[in-house]
DNA sequence: GTCTATAAACAGATAGAC
DNA sequence: GTCTATCTGTTTATAGAC
């Protein structure tokens, strides 16, 4: 077997020819993974869209496998350039002051999760993506929540924990971040029934302003709830 | 084209072994879509599934197409069995006793769409099945979605507003009756995040239990602070 | 109604010319 | 590195025997 020229290749070659048709293959593959799954996407396909030639895929990924895993390597690297600085640790100041700092941190991270999953154009193709591998895990999927659903949970728990004062990696705060996440996801994958439900001809920024505000004040609701318990 | 036997066939057959013929390559398409997505699956390996043979598939359903559209209506007949009594209309009084049993009914549907969603086996074909067609909208949505989802998110809407006092086909409660949804959902389509991130090595009863409890504190707290909202 | 054989198209992989 | 031609296996659909 032919070992594909996924790794070991210098930053300096970027823009050489044999980058661009690497990372437009990647591109192409991902959008047509993503709109018509792994196996109904043909790899003639792939190279057509991605104007390159059948055999190029061969060469840089060792076969339609390779693509698929260089796709998750892709994702995990844009998320976590987007997601990054979202959810990075600010400094917290202690009991109330605190309580209100991270809820703040909350809501502009509502607010950034809403804008990018359910009106960014290339997050559909992400999500999708990330979705088939959900419900049929591969190697993909192992890169993809290791790189990137592990580390932005438990942050995120990190997060609502401070906000609320319930333990961070406490069964129920995990459960509860989950639940949080789902009201927004759900956005894209049931896209087309909401778009149907809501008169919507397309979930553009506009809408993307009122599924914030109804998800925002949400989470506002179930925080307020937790830390009304303690006390 | 030959017209394929899906309409017109009398109830009395209904265990003629052609009728079992034909549920049983219903109950294999089903499952194998789910698992393997459409163009995933062959018709070699539904009939196989289905210990029929591959003619039997054109002669019943007209093709592959056909046993697509045949699966949304056996999804639709299936959920409306199912989510039908427990979304039904149940009498309620005015003012704050009838918000109270309003909630009560939206605190048992919680707990069975989470008993169903999460924790059924066979709820999980159905919803990657539908899954799928979200993502990639085809005839069968159309029956899915007028048949279910239409329906169902109208009642769950109600409901909501007789809970809250909101009204039930205003923009903002139709968004948040699909953020609860969304809550649920999300513990079976990130399944096997959830599975990792919990350390759990399955979502049986047990879980659901833990799913279902804190999905409802979520519900109640939300419906709490929109009815506060009015006072 | 069921099953088999086969057709026609298409898949992914690969060898080799350039 | 790129591109073409081709190999091998598999796909859906269908015609026809039983």
């Amino acid at each position: 077997m032919n070992e594909a020229r996924t790794s070991g290749r210098s930053r300096e070659a970027l823009s050489s020819q044999s980058e661009q048709t690497r990372a437009a293959l990647i591109r192409a593959s991902l959008r047509l993974f993503g709109q018509k799954g792994f196996d109904g996407t043909s790899t003639r396909d792939i190279a057509a869209a991605a104007n390159a030639n059948i055999g190029s895929i061969a060469y840089h990924f060792g076969g339609k496998e390779g693509l698929r895993l260089a796709c998750a390597g892709f994702i995990v690297d844009t998320v976590q350039r987007i997601a990054g600085p979202a959810i990075a640790a600010v400094p917290l100041g202690d009991g109330a002051s605190g309580e209100a700092a991270a809820m703040a941190q909350i809501d502009a991270i509502v607010e950034r999760m809403v804008g990018f999953i359910v009106a960014e154009p290339q997050a559909g193709e992400i999500v999708q993506f990330v979705l088939r591998e959900l419900s049929h895990p591969t190697a993909a999927l192992d890169a993809i929540y290791t790189g990137l659903f592990e580390p932005i949970h438990r942050r995120l728990c990190a997060i609502w924990a401070a906000a609320t004062g319930e333990e961070a990696e406490a069964e129920e705060t995990r459960l509860r971040v989950f639940a949080i996440i789902g009201q927004v996801i759900y956005f894209r994958i049931g896209r087309e029934a909401v778009l149907r439900r809501m008169g919507w001809r397309s979930v553009g920024a506009a809408e993307a302003v009122r599924i914030t505000s109804v998800v925002r004040e949400n989470v506002h609701a179930i925080g307020t709830a937790i830390r009304g318990r303690s006390s």
